[in-house]
DNA sequence: TCTCCCTTGTTCAGGGATTGAACGTACACC
DNA sequence: GGTGTACGTTCAATCCCTGAACAAGGGAGA
């Protein structure tokens, strides 16, 4: 069946689609080419695209028909729950995004709560935007922890206690009477940063986002990573000290616990007062001495991290996100210190270390992503 | 091209071939069954193999052909360097070894000893086995010691300093006028026991090689990966120790130089005297407290790599080889409690940590398979 | 030993898919 | 205005997979 004419035919029928899709707007000659197939097949297979509503076809001037890709009708909805926040964002098929909203919010409420927070959200969104909630085609949503990819639900309860035993995708889904995709925030900020950001185009690419905690992510070949149980990439919670603080994870002296922006404001509570992971990068880029003391220690163990994902994947790419990322240099060189101190020489020297594009954005654009461009899968 | 029909039945006769290569012998229904293709298909294209000497039949009671992969002509060739020895295999191309042959070697000295050395137990191989040279159809060469997929030469000159500069893919095929294949030893390590082994039918893998030194290599989706420079599984040199003991790396406190078999042999010197590492190992499975200790502690130590590589890749299994993993029990179960401590508990219980099959003959297996299936290529 | 039933492999007609060649058309350039 | 070129469509030819029908052989049970 697999290998079916059928099969030939839809083979070739999508990859028309995502030539088209691609490049926006073709001729059929110019399709013919790029995808090897014979005009005559093109030709054909054109014409059951536009008959099933899949591809536009207008005139170009002569013979020429430009085959433009069907205006995607209704729209999509990103949520993205931070450990201190939740944004929401709604937006066209094509990526144009009509509009977003971000409130402050305790992630270690329950998830009854949390869930209709992003509803009305949602709904006030819709009405600012003029758009009707049967518009809305799918749901995709960000949470600040390990997602089970066979059951959906949170691969470890005690990160995010609030949500244990729940499953997201499906009661939010049944609220909106949609579709949802469920994903890691990490995961979502390294498909944003692939698709539209800092490593637009990479393939091969390893995300930190350094927020209240610190969460990351793998592209291999394009496609998210996520080992055998959804657990790949948990760098937060890799082992720094193992005579640390306790962490969430349960387990101590996890990255987190010392990188994580909650432990920076635990550090300069003393000094500074209560103060935010951005109210703390702007007092560094200030000049206050003793922010950019502690975002230089946060640098330097996630170096430690960072080395080891270095010795481990060698990655040529590394983008760091979340609040902290915003620090620049002030956190990353010290990473890049202590990577060519730690890390075999040849890794260290191949991996590049930049901070993200997206900043604070990159939770929501990546669950648009993850529902715009639906084949982005696992490769497990 | 790549889409047409004859592509189709060339997609299906591959797909044909290689699952009789899996399996050995198949009659035709299975082959059907297994491949989802239609009995009619199996029929016609299983002539068009035989017609082309791809495969042979033979009669196997009733109606039943069974299909089995056709006899290649020529043999292959494995050599694998270790730290301390250099071991060569002769194997028909269906992978039965004809003759094999270890001797102690010092993989300190120059590359041109080194080779040299290979290519005389190459010749008394064949010699033994009354092969002619020219039957010779390929070579894996393994080292120990990261190789720059690009260019074929060592990634770090500071761990193989007689090699440092060489190219010995290049130099053992002008002396033998045969296409040689060079690799990581412990890349070759994981294709044997993911092709013979503890790994088998596997698809993501972790293996680590705790020989003299402590190598590793990752396979995702059943392809070696490599990283962007060819650095990628370095786990041996990952950082544990951040004021420890120089290592050849440059670096301090790397894994090798705490968990390494080097390591162990100087620790018991003072109360043991010069001992091998199998002999380390057989003295512990005998009661030796002293030695049943080193391997434990050895074993804590590589369990913080194996931990930080869990919330990294989350692997499902993880294979243990190299001479120290004949410890079995005493190295495993310390690396599995510090596991279960240090990684992400949803990781923790998903990987399974076994010792592999192959023992010291890994490497130079995986040489062999390295040039026996060509197309077990690298993921990027 | 014999019969029935199942499995196996082959053959053949039928339906799909791709291709190369031929053809009509419209623009661009001289 | 004429010619050339590129483009998209159509059609017969070719190739491939599949389902059904069929012959052949083995195994279980009586």
């Amino acid at each position: 069946m697999a290998n079916s004419l059928t099969a030939l035919r839809e083979t070739n029928r999508r990859l028309i689609t995502e030539t088209v899709r691609k490049s926006g707007a073709l001729t059929q000659a110019q399709l013919a080419r790029q995808t090897g197939l014979s005009p005559a097949t093109v030709s054909t297979i054109v014409r059951e695209l536009r008959d099933a509503g899949l591809v536009e076809i207008s005139q170009a001037g002569g013979r020429r028909h430009l085959i433009s890709p069907a205006r995607e009708t209704g729209v999509v909805v990103g949520v993205d729950f931070g450990h201190s926040h939740l944004r929401v964002a709604l937006a066209e098929r094509s990526h144009r995004v009509l509009a977003e909203e971000a409130i402050p919010f305790d992630v270690g409420a329950r998830a009854p709560e949390g869930l209709s927070a992003a509803e009305r959200l949602i709904i006030g969104l819709l009405e600012r935007a003029g758009v009707s909630g049967t518009e809305i085609k799918a749901v995709g949503l960000g949470l600040p922890g390990p997602i089970d990819p066979q059951t959906g639900i949170m691969g470890s309860s005690t990160i995010l206690p609030g949500w244990a035993g729940v499953d997201p995708a499906a009661e939010l889904g049944r609220r909106l009477g949609v579709p949802v995709v469920v994903d890691n925030d990490a995961n979502l900020g390294a498909l944003a940063e692939a698709t539209w950001g800092a490593a637009k185009g990479r393939r091969e690419v390893a995300y930190m986002k350094i927020g209240t905690g610190v969460g990351a992510s793998i592209l291999i070949n394009g496609l998210l990573y996520r080992g055998a149980t959804g657990a790949a990439g948990e760098l937060g919670h890799i082992t720094i000290d193992e005579n640390g603080r306790l962490c969430r994870c349960g387990n101590r002296g996890c990255l987190e616990t010392l990188a994580g922006g909650q432990q920076l404001i635990d550090l300069v509570r003393p000094t500074h007062g209560q103060v935010t992971v951005s109210r703390l990068v702007e007092l560094a880029h200030g000049g206050d001495i003793g922010c950019r003391r502690v975002i230089a220690d946060a640098g330097r163990h996630l170096g430690v991290a960072v080395a080891s994902l270095c010795n481990i994947l060698n990655p040529g790419l590394v983008v760091i996100g979340g609040a902290l990322a915003e620090a620049g240099p002030l956190l990353i060189d010290p990473i890049m210190a202590v990577v060519g101190r730690l890390a075999i020489p040849s890794a260290a020297r191949a991996v590049n270390v930049v901070k993200g594009e997206l900043g604070e954005r990159a939770g929501v654009l990546g669950a648009l992503a993850r529902v715009q461009s639906p084949n982005v899968e696992s490769a497990l």
